[in-house]
DNA sequence: GTCCTAAGTAGGAATCATTCCTATTTTCCC
DNA sequence: GGGAAAATAGGAATGATTCCTACTTAGGAC
């Protein structure tokens, strides 16, 4: 499965128990064996897949524990998604070479052009997985309309809430 | 609607034209009304929003024309979309900085490591947008294994192929 | 160690974006 | 203008993800 070190995944699943303590989130069963399944490789597995791998040693477990828990552990920063999570295809029709911030929060985002960024140098690590095409930056934040409407009311947790693709404005 | 200057879309209207022609693709008002919605604006539109533009000018045009056309626009590299096509989430257990080869073609995403590229410098332009707090560097273009296949079966039409997101192998 | 309660879970039903199916229209080459 | 190949409309189907609700468990208080 492309398997990490011993040592580093036992870092990070300790790291992963505190995360959870200081968060006042319980610890379960289902959620160090999705954990430890997204964290123990250098793949990019999809939901269908963890849910099949962890169901092996929880046998019991639902796909839709193995969602929520997946949500709770990109919400507390443990875990990423590849692209965006829970949103429709949006098309770019932008011929020009840009960039884009991504909010993670709202899903909006922001094209930006950048001569330095549109000239950078793919390294062979890069070049050596397959014929590149085209390279893109993505910066990714909190965006500025969010950071007012955060600013103005409450301020907040701290931590980014998942965008729910629901909440589309237009 | 963050409209693009009337010129700046004339010429893409003529080179949206030719493509199509130079691909034996038949001229359609659909797809003439679809392209302009995208290539219109500098924002992101997803296809029910396409479709609710386009059907103030052609009342009768559906939403799976829409879909069908975006992809074949996407196909003939007209247009571009925001993150990966058709595609379940997938989930990135990796902690240390890192950046992805994303294939166009079968949806594989590999990481890869750069110490230039995790040091990159954001451009004032990017900054401006938000609370920057992430950057990752996207490469596109066609996987190896996907080339290799390409190569062994009758080198292909040389555009790419949407992928589907059922083909996932495991 | 036992108890209590908020938090978590399973499982099935519901949603919603996207795609498929098929009969009907259009485009474009002659 | 006429016909074959390609496109379209519209509604039904699919499939990933989420919601709902009754049942279980983790973990702090005793």
């Amino acid at each position: 499965m492309d398997a990490r070190p011993e040592e580093a995944l036992q870092k990070r699943m300790d790291h992963f128990k505190s995360a959870l303590l200081r968060a006042g989130v319980k610890l379960t069963r289902q959620r160090l064996e999705v954990f430890r399944e997204v964290a123990g490789g250098y793949d990019h597995p999809d939901a269908e897949t963890i849910y099949r791998s962890v169901r092996e040693r929880v046998p019991s477990v639902s796909l839709d524990t193995v969602y929520r828990t997946l949500w709770l552990l990109l919400d507390l920063g443990l875990i990423a998604t590849l692209g965006h999570p829970r949103e429709r295809v949006r098309f770019d029709g932008n011929a020009e070479p840009h960039h884009h911030f991504v909010c993670t929060r709202c899903g909006r985002a922001d094209d930006f052009h950048s001569e330095e960024l549109s000239r950078l140098v793919i390294p062979d690590a890069a070049r050596g997985l397959g014929r590149v095409e085209k390279t893109q930056v993505e910066v990714r934040g909190i965006c500025a309309r969010c950071l007012r409407e955060e600013g103005g009311a409450a301020a907040g947790t701290g931590r980014p809430g998942r965008p729910t693709g629901r909440e589309r404005s237009r």
